[in-house]
DNA sequence: GCCAACGTTGGC
DNA sequence: GCCAACGTTGGC
């Protein structure tokens, strides 16, 4: 952990885009964002900020970390040239997933965004909350 | 697959 | 500039 880095979770449907294919690909452009909120949250990120990677729909669990390798800027896929893209580069594939039922029923956990906008793809998360949910996938970051 | 949440669009 | 209709997301 470090005090100078900003923590995020990003949502993504595995059978779209999943963990493994980010570490297939080695690196991936993060666009497609079409929410306002979220592309606040994607123009605060900085290059070594690090994210956790949360497979929605179909695993319902943080399965694995990734780094912002690239600073945001226009998104080539949004013709109004509004949202924003950033670069993610793969991190570490977590020993054992954290599934969101196990992050609702930790109280350390009680206050993350996602829980209270669910809708938003992409949340900051806390250190506090990044050291628990690594702790909780009992893997060393 | 259903549907609640909620952001966006467009008619007025 | 309101708000009903619509579309999308994502937990269940």
């Amino acid at each position: 952990m470090d005090a100078t880095r900003s923590y995020w979770l990003v949502k993504s449907e595995p059978s779209k885009y999943s963990f493994g294919d980010l570490v297939l690909d080695g690196r991936t452009i993060w666009d497609g964002v079409r929410n306002a909120q979220a592309a606040i949250y994607l123009r605060a990120m900085r290059l070594g900020d690090e994210v956790l990677y949360y497979h929605s729909r179909e695993d319902l669990s943080v399965v694995g970390t990734a780094i912002v390798t690239r600073e945001s800027f226009t998104d080539p896929s949004d013709a109004t040239g509004r949202f924003v893209a950033v670069e993610l580069s793969p991190g570490e594939s977590l020993n054992q997933p954290v599934s969101l039922r196990a992050m609702k029923e930790n109280p350390a956990l009680a206050d993350m965004i996602m829980f209270r906008q669910f809708r938003l793809s992409v949340t900051p998360v806390t250190a506090e909350e990044w050291r628990v949910i690594l702790a909780m996938s009992n893997s060393e970051v």
